[in-house]
Parts: structure tokens; C-alpha cells; sequence
DNA sequence: ACGTGGTGTTGAAGCGCTTCGACTCCCTCT
DNA sequence: AGAGGGAGTCGAAGCGCTTCAACACCACGT
């Protein structure tokens, strides 16, 4: 292992000057920088992680935490963490990948051993149990995901009020009055993820404005549930012609079963889904969205991570991403409306 | 921050005895054991990795590498790389989150750093780049995937030569002499993934042995290429009556347009998709399929490494999972057969 | 009584880096 | 000409932990 004491004597120089070529902290004349530049790249020095994160008290790691549930979102998911990976290297830092099963015990873990300068949490509830945690750590924290309370806190999510609101607009003024909401599996709104309870009250108070009718019913991803799901709906709602679906899952089974039916997307029936672009443009009929913006997510949560680390960006700051509502093949007029 | 030495004094005792402690490297008294569990409790104390890891030279941080393409095979990428999470904290390990965007510069850097132990390359590509740079590794390195060589390496994956092997056996057995592989993308086949070339050379061979007609095609995950691809293939080869899916993304489309052409499954048509459990269970038919063994790659690609870290495990080592087929709806007697 | 071998504990020497203060030049301003 | 100051470099003091060699102690066998 080559260390900065052998370039510092290769170049003929002492350590703290090509530790400040390194960093960039002082300034150096030209022929010394280069000098010690020749002689890194001779050697094939590496700085040590461990000696610079003891030194510096500064590991360059951001840690990310992201929920175990491998049948939920899962793309949305993956989506955001690489964005988070990519955004974060371009700052220099690594990404630390936790899984949300530890909880509370990760938090502590890693902001108790200055692991990670930084902590980037997915999966928020709104009463989650790992906030206290993070309101103490020493490390700055960002949030994907809206809790009840945010006071203190730097969120990022998209504004899945206004998602549900836009949504509710979409349907109305094609002339739909009955709408019905396929929603997240139940156990997500056991847990009160913010997202699936905000989503349905942006829905809920538009379509109340407006006076059209609205039912809500969570449903699991798979066919069987889907199918029940919607006879459900149609025996308690049979003037039902609008549809929003939240769970990506239930997106084909969806399209499938109403196709089964004999109920045709658009002219019988609209359909609104609020997933990202890439399902909303593969499934079979392309379906009218709002995107989840994910990469955009991800990224933003890096940079405020960053931000906070470098000292300008304030302690409590919520960012809401505008939803933007896509007409594509799945939404039309409402049947009989001239 | 509470250092060793603050609990060293609060306990009565010297810095190396509580170092001790903590890693159980020498035998401690239980009354002196005890006074210094309760000193860290009481004092909250946390060991700072970066002083562990300079001290120790070990970070008890493994790298896992994945690929960054979104669009592609992600639940299995997920359910691995959370299986990989998983497994490491067992085992007292964090996981670090690399994309393969970088590429060989991400191994250079983790490898010349020591940010981490070990590392967990996912998607290995048959010649692939960052080979050398592995074997030229100070950490093990557990590859989840098989390159063309594999001297001095290890390496986990599904046996795919045996699992194509296998769905042509079953669908020979059913009575089915044309069959068609709906492959991956063909941007798969160009970077000469494994598994991919490997599933379909099993294929090959034992469809040849069983005198059954193979075609394969390549094929995108939406609707559009498997319109396109379904077409060529019912038009190049009127009498296929199995199918054989290794993309995930194709089976839905695939389910879906054979149903509109009027093309009954399992009655007209067969069809044995390559995927995880999950996926085969939850599609609009429920699917004879090979599991790809995610969470049991994942956990076995960890282990192996943990063991070569601890110097218990051979350097060259192919660990190849047996595939086991299921038998589910959507595959029977080829039409025409008694 | 004495050596012997465990067992439990300690002091001190680093691990490889960052960073602070100090020093030396040398240029500029008055 | 002398003060003042910026630029460039260095030495040394740690950062918080691990680990090695060494020591003290006790119980044992002879």
C-alpha cells in the first residue's frame, strides 16, 4: 500500500503539502503541484478512507435508507436509489445502503460512528419512528417522503395533494362522475405512508368541490385481488366511468380485466395512474399519468443532503415537486357527453 | 462524541481493555466486563469506524456493485441486492451502493482505498472489463454471474444452461416439437451477458437432442416489440405451441396479445417463463416457470465473501444453484396430443 | 519453596491522514 | 528603506482505535 508519506517523499516534498494538492485547501505553485501530481500517479496512490475520515472527522458517505419490502414500488424505489448513487458521486461521496428492516437501530448505528456524514430516508410515515432519532443526530438528514410533522426537518417529495387534486380535475372536466380510486395495497395505509393518505385527500376535496362522486378501495397488485377489487366497485358504483389507480401493480391487471369485461379504455371507461413514465408508456394501452418523478427526487434529496453538509441551506425546507399530468390513450370523454 | 477513553476512565480501566471488550480478542473478567458494559451504555458510546478502520484495516464495509440500467430485470436486481443488505448485517457487515455507471473507476477506487473489504459484482458481463482490476484486487471479490473464465474467481448464479435445459425438457414432455424463446432485449445479447447466452445455448442443445424446433428472438419488455415479435414468430413458424420467456418485462404483453389472437393457455399454447416466484405467481395466468433465486443468490454471494475474508474459502469457486421448475397453468399437452 | 503456565490487564506504538501555526520569501506600498 | 502582506511550504500534533509485548497475579505440581 503506497501512502502519502512515500509520495511526499518521492516528490520531495513534505506530506502536508501533497495533502494540500490533494484537497486544494492551500494554494500551491504550479511546479510543486505538478511534481506531486507525477508522483501520485507513478506510485498509484490511493488515500486511505479510513485515515482521511479519521483525520477530517468527514467520511464522504452518505447513508440511504430504503425500505425492505421488495413487492412495493420496487422500480420507483430503484429509481430514486441510483439516482441518489449517481447525484452523489458527482459530489464525491458514496452511498451507504440500509435497509429499512433494522429502523431505528440503523440510525443509530450510523450516526453514532460517523459512518456516513449524512443520512437520505425513504419510505417516510407520517409518524415515523425514526424521527426523534434523526432530530438528534448529529449528521443532517433529508427526507423522500412527507411525516405529519415536519417542523425542523428538509423533505423532498412530489405534491401528491395536488396529484390527487389533478387527477380529480382530469376526469372532471371530461364530463366523468363517478370515480373510482384503486389505491395502494391495504397494509400502506395501515402503516400511514404520507403519499397514499395525501393522494387520497387531494382527491377527495377536489372531486368534493366539484361535486363528483368518488370511491376509494386499496387493492393488492395480482389479478385476484384486482378482480374483486373492481366488481366491488362496479356493484356499488355500476355508473362508475372514471378510474385513478395509485398501485403500479394493479396497473395490468386493471387494463387486462376491464378489457375481459368488455368495458373499453377510453370510450366505456378513463383511466388515470399516477406511477412513472416508463410504466405509464409500456403499458398496453398508453395510459394518461402523472409521473413520479424519481430520478428528479433523488437527486434533489442529494444536493440538500449536500448543501446542509456544506453549511448553506436551511434546517427545515420542503421541497414539493409540481405533479404534470400526461393525456395519453387512457382518458377520454365521458360516455354520453356530447 | 464519547471516545474509548472516556469509557476506559469512567470504567476504571485501560483503553486496550475496553477495546477488548468490544471485540472479545482476549479473555475479560466478568466483573470487569460488566463495569464496562455499563460504562458505554451509560455513556452512550458508539466505536468511530474511521478509527476502527485505520487501527484494524478493516472497514466491515462490502461493496455491491449493480448495474444502473433502470429498465431491466429490476425486482430481481432489488430482491438480490436487498438479500445482499440483509445478509451483510448479519454478519456485522454494511453494504456499500456502487453503480456500475462507473465502471472500472469504481473498483479502482474502493479497492485502492480500502472503503471496503470485499466486494459483490452483480451483471457480469462475459468478457468483462472490471476482471483484471479484481484480480488484481488486496479484497475478495464474490461475482453473482458467470464471465467466460472463471480461473480464480468465485462465482454465484442460477445454473441457466440447466435451467434452459429444463424448460425445453418440460415442454418436450408436454408433446411440443416447435417452440419459441421470447429472449431478453437485445441490448442484453450484445453486452454478452451470461446468463442470457448461456440460458438459450441449454436451450439449444437439448431441444437439438430431443429433435425439437428452437426459435429464439429477442424482445423489449412493452407492448409494441411483442406485437412485433409475436408476429414474426407465428409467421416464420406457424406450428410453435410453447414459449419460453426469460424477459420479465415480455410476459404480461406476452400473456395478454396471445389471449387477443384468440391463442388459449395453456390449450393452444404453452408457455414456461424464466422469473422470480412472485412475478409468475401474480401474472393474469399463473405461471409454469424456473425461479430465479434472488434472495438465495444474494445471501450466498455474501457469505462466500465473509468466508474469504475470514480465510476459510478456496479462491476459485463456481457455486451454480439447480434450477427447479414449477409447474403451474400455464403449460399442458401440446394440441393434438393424446 | 520454587518454577510453570494460565489468565487478566496495561502501556505504548502506531494506523495514514488533516490541519494549525509558524516560517520564509518576495513583492508592493508608503 | 522599512513595514506590511500574500503565497508557498513545512513540522508537529493529533484524530480514536487496535494490537503487541510485557507484566502481575494466582493456583498448581513437584
Amino acid at each position: 500500500m503506497v501512502t502519502l508519506a512515500e509520495v511526499a517523499r518521492h516528490a520531495g516534498v513534505s506530506a502536508s503539502t501533497v495533502s494540500y494538492v490533494l484537497s486544494g485547501k492551500r494554494s500551491i505553485s504550479a511546479p510543486t503541484r505538478e511534481r506531486v501530481e507525477h508522483s501520485i500517479k507513478e506510485l498509484g496512490y490511493h488515500p486511505n478512507a479510513g485515515a482521511r475520515a479519521l483525520a477530517s472527522s468527514r467520511s464522504n458517505i452518505l447513508a440511504l435508507m430504503v425500505p425492505l419490502r421488495t413487492d412495493m414500488y420496487v422500480p420507483v424505489m430503484m429509481e430514486i436509489a441510483i439516482a441518489v448513487a449517481t447525484t452523489a458521486r458527482s459530489h464525491g461521496y458514496d452511498v451507504l445502503l440500509l435497509t429499512g428492516e433494522e429502523g431505528p437501530a440503523a440510525v443509530r448505528r450510523v450516526t453514532g460512528s460517523g459512518l456516513a456524514d449524512a443520512m437520505i430516508v425513504m419510505d417516510v410515515e407520517l409518524e415515523d419512528e425514526r424521527l426523534p432519532l434523526l432530530h438528534a443526530a448529529r449528521q443532517p438528514t433529508v427526507l423522500i417522503g412527507l411525516p405529519a410533522d415536519t417542523v425542523g426537518l428538509t423533505c423532498v417529495d412530489l405534491d401528491f395533494t395536488a396529484t390527487g387534486a389533478l387527477c380529480a380535475d382530469h376526469l372532471a372536466d371530461l364530463g366523468h362522475r363517478e370515480i373510482a380510486v384503486v389505491g395502494e395495497a391495504p397494509a400502506v395505509y395501515e402503516r400511514h405512508t404520507g403519499f397514499a393518505e395525501r393522494t387520497l385527500e387531494g382527491l377527495r376535496r377536489r372531486a368534493g368541490e366539484l361535486g363528483v362522486r368518488l370511491l376509494h378501495r386499496p387493492c393488492e397488485g395480482s389479478y385476484e385481488s384486482m378482480d374483486g377489487t373492481l366488481s366491488r366497485i362496479f356493484d356499488e358504483r355500476p355508473g362508475t366511468t372514471g378510474f385513478v389507480v395509485q398501485n403500479e401493480a394493479a396497473i395490468d391487471p386493471l387494463l387486462s380485466l376491464l378489457r375481459r369485461q368488455g368495458r373499453a379504455v377510453p370510450e366505456d371507461v378513463s383511466v388515470v395512474a399516477i406511477c412513472p413514465e416508463q410504466v405509464a408508456t409500456q403499458a398496453s394501452v398508453r395510459l394518461t399519468s402523472v409521473a413520479i418523478p424519481a430520478q428528479e427526487m433523488g437527486r434533489r434529496a442529494v444536493e440538500l443532503a449536500v448543501a446542509k453538509l456544506a453549511g448553506r441551506a436551511p434546517e427545515e425546507q420542503v421541497t414539493l415537486l409540481a405533479p404534470e399530468l400526461t393525456v395519453r390513450a387512457s382518458s377520454g370523454p365521458a360516455p354520453g357527453t356530447s
